[in-house]
DNA sequence: ATGCCTTACGTTATACGTAATTATT
DNA sequence: AATAATTACGTATAACGTAAGGCAT
């Protein structure tokens, strides 16, 4: 029967010139690599080499051979590759949020509870998460509003609350509460990859300037140096609250988002992993 | 390494169900597919089957599997299918003539010459012919005009002359020769497949009526059951002549025909091969 | 003299089938 | 009981590397 292998020697053959240096290449032994072409010639019923007292050279056959092969092996090497790839995915949970402060919630969970997985994790638009989910290309999603669908499991998560994170020499820094229209001509520092709190900024703060920053570290260091507004959440200040800082909530019903888990039904193991290690906190 | 007996294996093991039925199938025990499949679930590092104590079945990686391990296989019977094509090209020899006589003379010669070899004969059109010849379809074609290409040798063959083949008793059969005009009127009978005598056929017979008759054996019966005249040439002669014919040579420029031989470089001895031969006649 | 291919030879590894084991229908 | 899968075991095949031979550059 034909071998792979087989082919795979065939093709460094005719890369190397001679037997010897494909061999040499393949780590075999000259004579091994010369019954195997010899076998090969068998198999296919066609010599593929001119053979010379001191050399072999491919003939037309060989070099159909060569050509042939190469399709042969490229096919293997596709299965190989789609076959590692499943089964890379088999250990990997790939987790999909809609906002970043639930995804940084939910992964370091998962990955406790499944320390043999490979946790991954981004950000998306909601559609392309519900397709995603369907897909399987996510394993478990983060969206700002639940999924009905068959198969698909939905259940609430988290709440995001947003502050304002103020300087406390700041003029509201002794307010309870405020509204956003309070911030409008404030110049503010914003992090980016705001995710679907991105709406909020588009509609609800065009009378606000933006200092925009799109590293972490850059942005926790102005933090700290300036004394310009930003915001923060409920769920971004269980990472390392900024110091000499007031947290004023925002009252504006789109200051507080709720977020869903969705899972598809063959994976709500995800779901409970979630919420029972949610409780330690 | 991947091993493409692994993948036919797996396949009989999808197409049968059972480990038991596909291994009575590839004429193997069950513990050798087993172990078979165990080791391609080795190689690619995933688990393909669900195995329940008594029975295994295909998971979804092992579902991939089946669907790669098609394509691969297809990939590898298509090139032995490919170099089976080839090596069967290399014992054959592709006759192409542009008139059925000389084809019928070339074959047995060739044959005689190259016992081992497989003679393919057919008519075809002088273009294709030449096409044919350049590509390699044709090893030896039979033209009736000399090819001056490069890489092509090209030899006069023989020269086929066309005879009226008349009963004793005909009005024209005592004549030394004819011309086509002297068969207006008549009433001939025709075998098909004429090649390039269809052209004369066709600009210089129309005031012949023809009964045309597509098989040779059928041909011949007719030929001798009637008084119909009919035509034949010096080369059709050699292969049984009709009793009680008399044949009367035409004239006419277009009722005679010289023939050529064209191979390419690599192929002369076919050349040489006729030659030889053909002076046993 | 060196490089390259092939054949010969002895060893090792691996791949097979039979038999035994376990579990299921 | 009968069917099915896996594991264990002894054997036989075939694949490897080393060694030897032949030929060409």
């Amino acid at each position: 029967m034909l071998e792979l292998e087989q082919l795979t020697q065939l093709m460094a053959v005719a890369e190397h010139g001679t037997l010897s240096a494909a061999a040499e290449a393949l780590h075999i032994s000259q004579p091994s690599l010369t019954r195997s072409m010899q076998k090969l010639e068998n198999v296919l019923g066609v010599a593929l080499f001119e053979r010379k007292k001191n050399r072999v050279l491919l003939n037309e056959a060989g070099l159909l051979a060569v050509e042939e092969a190469g399709k042969v092996l490229s096919a293997a090497e596709g299965m190989e590759a789609r076959m590692a790839a499943y089964a890379r995915s088999l250990r990997t949970i790939a987790v999909g949020s809609c906002a970043p402060a639930p995804m940084w919630e939910v992964t370091p969970l998962l990955s406790r509870q499944y320390p043999e997985m490979t946790i991954t994790a981004e950000m998306n638009e909601p559609d392309k998460l519900e397709d995603g989910l369907v897909s399987g290309t996510y394993q478990l999603i983060v969206t700002d509003a639940p999924l009905e669908k068959p198969g698909i499991l939905c259940q609430e998560y988290v709440t995001e609350q947003l502050y304002v994170s103020l300087p406390p020499a700041h003029p509201l820094a002794k307010r309870e509460a405020v509204h956003l229209s309070d911030l409008a001509g404030q110049t503010m520092l914003l992090f980016s990859e705001l995710g679907v709190w991105q709406r909020l900024h588009d509609e609800k703060m065009q009378d606000i300037r933006f200092i925009v920053q799109t590293e972490r570290k850059a942005f926790s260091d102005l933090i700290s140096a300036s004394v310009l507004p930003s915001f923060t959440t409920n769920l971004t200040q269980r990472y390392g609250a900024p110091m000499n800082r007031v947290n004023v909530p925002i009252l504006d019903q789109e200051a507080t988002i709720r977020f869903y888990l969705c899972v598809s039904e063959k994976h709500r193991s995800l779901l409970d992993a979630v919420y029972t290690d949610n409780t330690h906190h």
